[in-house]
DNA sequence: TTTATTTGCGAAACCGTTTTCGCCAATATA
DNA sequence: TATATTGGCGAAAACGGTTTCGCAAATAAA
């Protein structure tokens, strides 16, 4: 019933409690035939040590934070498992934390995490985030962090992220070549450097092939999803409504093609659509939708293997590790 | 730099150890004034108290272990949120930990556990999962334990479920009515308690309907979706090839879709398709899918309550305490 | 043979909290 | 006035491991 711990086992082999850890921890001051007996009875018993009682002594929790905006979403999804196969080939667990786009519930975390709870913390800011204190409070306490896609800019360390300026463009001048002149665009919180990069692209697209820009045609989303459907219907329901529309994140397929549906629009005869987007079905849709397609999973995995480089050896600078890994744009049919 | 503890606290305050800590604790045997002096100067300082030395004295860590197939799918991402946001209101932390459909990866986790990492776990089967020791072994360890979705039969306590039994005949029944003769099955592993109730349901609505029920119509679906999806095309290019099928998981329903278009089969033309899903984008699939939609949310929301209340007192018996979530059949287009 | 080194292990301090217990002064009760 | 109670706090023992240090016996080197 009651867990075993390894005093309990010190006095089953009687042994003292310092063999028995140094015979888990595979000490040479301990004989072969010491630790084979220790291992034993140890299965034997079922003895788990105590990972809290470790981190205690030892420092450090093996565990890493990850804050994220919201677990239901493909991007986040994939990273999470990116990020989760080198912790396990490390032996860290993943401590995932939900911001739900909340700047206050970010801040909770951070402050948590100072206790110790993580040894280091991988983030992606929520849409609120527009100042950094909170992130710097954590590193001043020797917190190595690491972004990855929605970083800080300001804030002086790895950042893994996409060719987000490149891609907006990429889907820009898609539009343009497919016979849009009025290209909306999508995005997500002015604070947010990833929406500001894709804009960017999205204007100097614009710009390069002399195509008016109207600012009436970019619609700044929140998290609120009824809001933002109405916002898209509002948009598409103008007479001089856009032609081609650049979204900037998953969520706003849905919305856009029902608003579309609801007001007969078609895709892409009447609007084409391209939207930054990790979705399995994107090429299922009706009609299937022409994507920039982030590569999460490879993303999770370099920001943690990043981590765990500085976690390992504390002269790892990880301000000079920002890698940037691209995108890739996937035409279908949305954007015939 | 350095965290500080509460000995530093104690120090700069001129105050015991024991003092600080009940302070906190907002014990009656510490004085206002005290009280306030201690909160003020550790926000000052920045303070935040060590979770695992407060685990490892108090011998409860405050966490809760999820234990869960996979996190890039809807139901179980739903589900999260709805563990979570039970899980914050009471103070307590989610440790999510993915199986990824081995069961050999499920028994370390569970192993682990026994070690007082959580105080009580949440989990959803693996595929793999046929034999219960390591879930037994946990809760001997005295650990509560809650199940939700994909349950094992044979352990006794709580069990969150959805009426799998009414939704399989629901689905079948449906495609009957709307004319299918041939009515084929993907299901997920022969161990799993869900797709076996499903399939159970699938049965009986084939027999109450007088419909032929043909074996080679059920496909046995696994974790590879390579091989899902070489086993689908092959079903589906028989020349008695159903013309109808019910499909108990989200992943399931891309590769019938592009198996389909490849074929040059017509969804609801020549096969008509239901699928259990929370996919978001069911509604704007090419045709929109018609789905058997689980309560996912609700389930975690649930399952998380459940386990707080055995948390919170020992007398409460978690095998009484089983509940069945009725989902909801949305009739879409895949099964016009 | 004497001294140096190695091998294998145990005692005890330590990690940062919480909690029990005891203490003294101040107040309440008899 | 003598005694009981209360209020406010500190010392120290836990919690379950890890790590440093010391020590005795066995082996190696001189």
């Amino acid at each position: 019933m009651k867990n075993i711990n390894i005093k309990d086992l010190a006095r089953e082999l009687n042994l003292s409690v310092s063999t028995i850890s140094k015979a888990f921890h595979d000490s040479h001051e301990i004989s072969e035939d010491t630790k084979n007996r220790v291992l034993e009875t140890a299965r034997r018993l079922n003895y788990v040590p105590n990972p809290y009682a470790s981190s205690l002594r030892g420092r450090r929790s093996k565990n890493i934070g990850v804050v994220i905006p919201e677990v239901a979403d493909s991007f986040f999804s994939l990273a999470i498992n990116g990020i989760e196969s080198v912790a396990k080939e490390k032996g860290y667990h993943v401590l995932i934390c939900l911001t739900h786009e909340s700047f206050e519930n970010e801040k909770n975390i951070l402050k948590e995490f100072q206790g110790g709870r993580v040894d280091g913390v991988i983030m992606s800011v929520s849409t609120e985030t527009s100042e950094s204190g909170h992130i710097l409070d954590l590193m001043a306490n020797g917190l190595p962090l690491v972004f990855f896609d929605r970083v800080c800019e300001e804030i002086e360390t790895a950042k893994i992220t996409t060719d987000d300026f490149e891609s907006g463009y990429k889907a820009t001048e898609h539009l343009i070549q497919q016979g849009c002149d009025k290209i909306g665009f999508l995005g997500i919180s002015k604070c947010l450097s990833i929406s500001n990069r894709r804009f960017e692209g999205y204007q100097k697209a614009l710009n390069d092939h002399v195509v008016a820009y109207d600012t009436k045609h970019t619609v700044s989303c929140t998290n609120d999803a009824a809001h933002n459907a109405a916002l898209i219907k509002e948009l598409l329901q103008r007479k001089d409504h856009p032609n081609g529309i650049v979204a900037t994140v998953e969520k706003l397929t849905t919305p856009v093609y029902l608003a579309c549906a609801e007001l007969g629009l078609s895709i892409p005869g009447d609007l084409k659509f391209i939207c930054f987007s990790n979705l399995e079905t994107a090429s299922i849709l009706n009609p299937s939708l022409s994507t920039i397609t982030q590569p999460a999973f490879e993303m999770g995995q370099m920001a943690a293997t990043l981590l765990f480089k500085s976690l390992e050896k504390t002269s790892f600078s990880l301000s000079m590790e920002s890698q940037v890994i691209p995108s890739s744009f996937i035409k279908r049919n949305s954007t015939d």
